[in-house]
This record gives structure tokens, sequence and C-alpha cells, in this order.
DNA sequence: CTGAAAGCGCTTACAG
DNA sequence: CTGAAAGCGCTTACAG
């Protein structure tokens, strides 16, 4: 059997309510009974049962992460960065990471929230689906949320975000910049706002220069790799593009691939931005240029923000932007 | 107040002992009991409070899974994957996955194991470090334990791997049959599992063709990027090599940022085959031929063995080793 | 300054 | 076939 809080109780004399307040320093206790307490629990060498402690002061110590990876294989290396910053933030605090996929589904995603309120976590972390994006209020249970990456403009709650319309607004200004003026764009589904967002920092950019904006040198993917070599391939064949911003790195994969495999020299035959910004990104020949988002700082940021949350209600909604910046290589 | 078991017992004009019976299929109740509890638990939107569930079954339906992802931000894909196929398993049987990180650090990775026999998991999944190699049976709780990618051989449980010796023989035969003879060979730390097996792979094709072993065609590193970089410029200047086998993924990347920076062309100046199958392998130029690891795969039976063995201690000691596949690309 | 006791919300022997 | 009651291991009012 193992140790409980009753068994330090007899050894140390004292009663549990003793043992429990000098755990938590939850109230005063005199420093000999402390002494006695800490040497009984450090002689039958006592774990508080974490389970018990939850259900009678209801904290579960632990937080929900929801994240959208689609693919199956070569998982999205943005969210495990992201997640790897909430991890490292949490486990100082002597928070566990519950972490759950919603695959990018709206159906899953839900499946996943329900699972977590079901399952008592002080607070969630989520990347939403564009499933969440209205009139979901009910869904959450009595936790704090913090929204990441993407936010659902319906829903209240804290925030950290990356400004994927400046980022945009910075690849397009560069190309501009090198004399390009048929920029080809190739976003991700108008549904997720990070999309809209970055669509909308092309738009201005454009607008800025004094480029009319041309719907048919744009075009949207489903952030596969499939469709972002599918969509290279139409806008070079159909409209003389001479530089591409790719705004989602899976499709900017694809594009490199149908490049390659349509031997188009990049820069000399077509400029290109794509996004995020990985380690393979520097090796492509020429390397690649993108917009950067900072994945570990926005996970740190986004626990923090949910910790102190936790901590105090009472604070009003709070929200951070990111930056997103511009990573010149070779490829424009 | 949230409804709870009691609630509903009431409401339905039955014991709390029937209700939870129906919830939990755990002894027979007439159909008409059973109708009157489901009505009622419907009509009150009745969730059981897992916690108060744990604490009294002693279940926790929560399994640990720790990871040893070095690098803070470009985060290693591979477990990204693993931690999915996991995650995919548990979710469609009600379990729920307690994410953490030993980064690599042993000291790190005792402070996790600890976090989670304080937690009351029901199963743990571990690629250990190799601080876990020798002698510390006493770690863990009392849970089943499955290690994944790499066995501490002192250690007793369930384990799935990847046979990385076979599959850096067939990486290293492949080479020699295309002729090369002066193999050069980037391996990970001798303290871990894998980097030990996959340079025996090397030896032992290397062998099987009647080819001597010679200690100056072989560095070890550290797994970083930067390893692979330096030792990969050390190997060409030193040793004549005319082929590379690296064993690992971060120092394959070391090794193409180091090649394309010293305009070393692949596969005619030097043949190539690098570790781990990345969408980004396919458009480097040339693109880059790899051991392939299931890694998705690998959460998959990880996930189902753990399961199986809490369903049933009584199993013997599974053990599962997967195939690692050569995918040949135009690098050698 | 400390203790006795209630209670968190369930599951599970024990009775009948 | 079902219920009354104990108990999982803590924390937290309530007393003094």
């Amino acid at each position: 059997m193992t140790v409980k809080i009753s068994d330090v109780a007899i050894e140390a004399g004292v009663s549990t309510a003793t043992v429990s307040n000098v755990i938590n320093n939850t109230r005063y206790v005199s420093v000999e009974m402390k002494q006695r307490v800490t040497e009984a629990m450090n002689r039958l060498g006592y774990m508080p049962n974490p389970v018990a402690r939850s259900l009678r002061s209801r904290k579960s110590n632990t937080i929900g992460l929801i994240v959208p990876i689609k693919t199956r294989d070569n998982a999205d290396n943005f969210y495990l960065s992201v997640a790897n910053g909430i991890e490292s933030v949490l486990k100082s605090s002597g928070y566990h990471l519950l972490l759950s996929n919603s695959q990018e589904d709206p159906v899953e995603e839900i499946k996943r929230i329900q699972m977590f309120n079901t399952q008592r976590i002080d607070g969630l972390i989520i990347a939403p689906t564009c499933g969440l994006c209205s009139g979901n209020e009910e869904l959450f249970g009595d936790y704090p949320v913090v929204f990441i990456d993407r936010k659902p403009s319906a829903l209240v709650g804290d925030w950290v975000l990356v400004d994927g319309m400046k980022g945009a607004y910075r690849a397009v200004a560069a190309l501009l910049d090198k004399g390009h003026r048929r920029i080809g764009c190739i976003a991700g589904l108008m549904d997720i706002s990070t999309s809209r967002e970055r669509m909308e920092g092309y738009r201005r950019a454009l607008s800025q220069y004094g480029i009319a904006y041309c719907e048919s040198l744009v075009r949207i993917g489903d952030m596969s790799l499939e469709s972002g070599y599918e969509l290279t391939g139409q806008l070079l064949k159909e409209s003389r593009v001479t530089a591409l911003f790719i705004a989602n790195n899976a499709m900017s994969r694809g594009a490199l691939k149908y490049l390659k495999e349509n031997q188009i020299k990049v820069p000399d035959d077509i400029a290109l931005i794509g996004f995020d910004d990985y380690e393979w990104t520097e090796f492509v020949s020429p390397a690649l240029s993108v917009i950067r988002q900072p994945s570990n700082e926005l996970g740190i940021k986004a626990a923090e923000m949910l910790l102190s949350r936790i901590k105090n209600d009472n604070l009003e909604t709070q929200g951070h932007m990111f930056d997103a910046e511009l990573v010149v290589r070779g490829s424009f």
C-alpha cells in the first residue's frame, strides 16, 4: 500500500490538516511542527496523491492543448514547436500538458473539446479550426481559453497570434521592390483567419505600390503539398507571373517540387517567397526566402498567458501579436 | 453547481450504485431501470466527474509520453509523427495523452518521469535518453511502460523499435553496389542504442562485401545540424570518401548545408544517403535518398501495445520491430 | 496556532 | 436484481 497523508500525520504525531498545510503552505505552522512533518514525509517517502487533491481542491494542474494537424505522417513542424514552448513553461510551474489533435476537422475538434471538458483541465490552449469561428460559446467548460495562431472572431478569450498580414505585406513589398509587377499569390482556405490575413497583406502591398489587384493571379489551396504543386502549375501556365508569394508552408513545399520537376529556375524564371522558416529552407537551391513565424515563442507566451489567467481570472482579456519577419535568402 | 451522480439517482428514483452500474456496465441492471437512468442523465445533462472516478477506481484513463526533443525551435518531426500516431489510437479508446519532453537530458528525464509518477498515469510510452540505459528499475511507478525507438537493455518492458541496423545495412549496401569503396559514416552518439545499431549496420555491410572497416572514415556527432555540417567537412578534407552515409536526420541536413556551401556536387563528387524521410527530401537537388522510419506506425503500435497491456497485465513482454526501408532518389 | 470532521463525486464491496 | 454505506486521499471550513 502506498503511503498517504494520514500515515504521515501519525508518524509526525500531528493532524492531517497540519500535514496538508505544511505541504501547501496554506496556513501558518510552527517551525517545530513543520520540521516534524517534513522529516516524517522524508522517512516515509510520501508523495501526495494528485487525484485526491484535484477532487477536493477542484484544480487539476493540467492544461489541454488542441492543435489542427492534418497530415498523417510528416506532420506540421509549426505546432510541435508551439507545443514545445508551452511544455517548457508548464513544466517549470508544475503543470501537465494534455495533447490532442483536431486534425483540422471541426467535428473532431468538438469531440476533443468535449473530452477535455469531461477531464477537468484548468485551462485550454487551442488553435481553432474554422468550425469554431461562430457561436460556440457553450462549447467550452468552466476554464480559461487561450486561442493561438487563429482567433475565432465570435468568441471571447485571450489570444496569441502572429501578424500574418504584416508578414505577407513584407514579402510582397520585397518582391515589388525588386521590380516585380505580376506577383502571384497562393493562399490557404479563406475560412481560416490566418489565410485571410495573409491575403489581405498581399492586397495591401499591391495597393500601396499602386498595382491593381488581379484575381487571376491568386489561387486558393487546401494547404496541402499537393495543392501547392497543382496551383503553382496553374499560375505559371495561365498567367505570366514573375514572382510567387506562397502563404503557407506545405504549399511552399509543393511549389518547390513543381518548379524543380519542371526545371523552372528560381529566382531567374520566377522569384519566390514562402511561409514558415524550417531548417531545410536554407539548403534547397537557391535557399528559400520565407516569412518566419516565432512558433516557440508563441507557445511560451500562450502558456504564460494561460497560467496568469488561471491565477487571476479578473484580468481583462489579453492578446499578444507577434511580428512575422522576412528572412531573405536567394529565392528572389 | 454541476450535476452529479446523486442528482441523477434522485431524478431517476434509484440508487447511485445503479446509476454507476448503468454508466459503466458493471453489473446487470433491468431494462426498465436502465432506461430511467439514461433518461434522467439526458434530462440533467449529466457528465461523470473523471477525477472522482479516478480516485475511487484507481484508473486515470491517461497515458504519458516522454520524447527527447533537443532543439528549441525547429523541432524534430519524427517524434511529432509518433505522437500523432499514439494520439489517434488513444482517442478512439477514450484515453488522454500527457506530453512531456526530456530534451535528451537524463536529469530532465528523471524529473519528467517523477512528475508522471505523481500524476497517476495508467501507462507510459517513452523514448529514453541514454541515462535510462542501466539500473533505473525503481524509477517508474506502478504502471506498464512501452519503450519506443530506443530500448534500454537493462530494463524490462514492452518495446517498439525500428530496425536501424538493417536500415543502415541497406543504405551502405546500396552504396557498395554502386561501386563505392570508401564510404564515410556519420553517426550519432554511441550511448544511444539507435546510433549503435546503425553503426553496426554500416560495419556489417562493409564486412559482407569484404571491405575492411576503417576508423578514419567514421565520425560521431551529437545529432545536431551543426555537427553534421562540421563532420562532413572533416571527412571530405581528411579522408577521400566517395560516398557518405549519415545515420541521423539533423546531421543529414548539416551535411547538405556543407556540401551546398562548398559547391560539392551530389552525387558526382559525393554520393549521399541520409536518415528519416521528410517531405523536403524530395525537392532538394538532387533529391535525397534516405532510410525511412515508419514513425506514425510506430506510435500507433506503441499505443496499441500499451492499451492491451493495461487491459491484461499477464501478457508476456512484447516487442515489435519495424523495418526501415531505403528510399532511392537521386543522391547516389 | 492546531485538530476533528466534513466532504469533493464517484465505485465497490457488503447485504438482502 | 438493487440499495445503503463505506471509502478512495486529500483540502477546507469550523472550532477552540
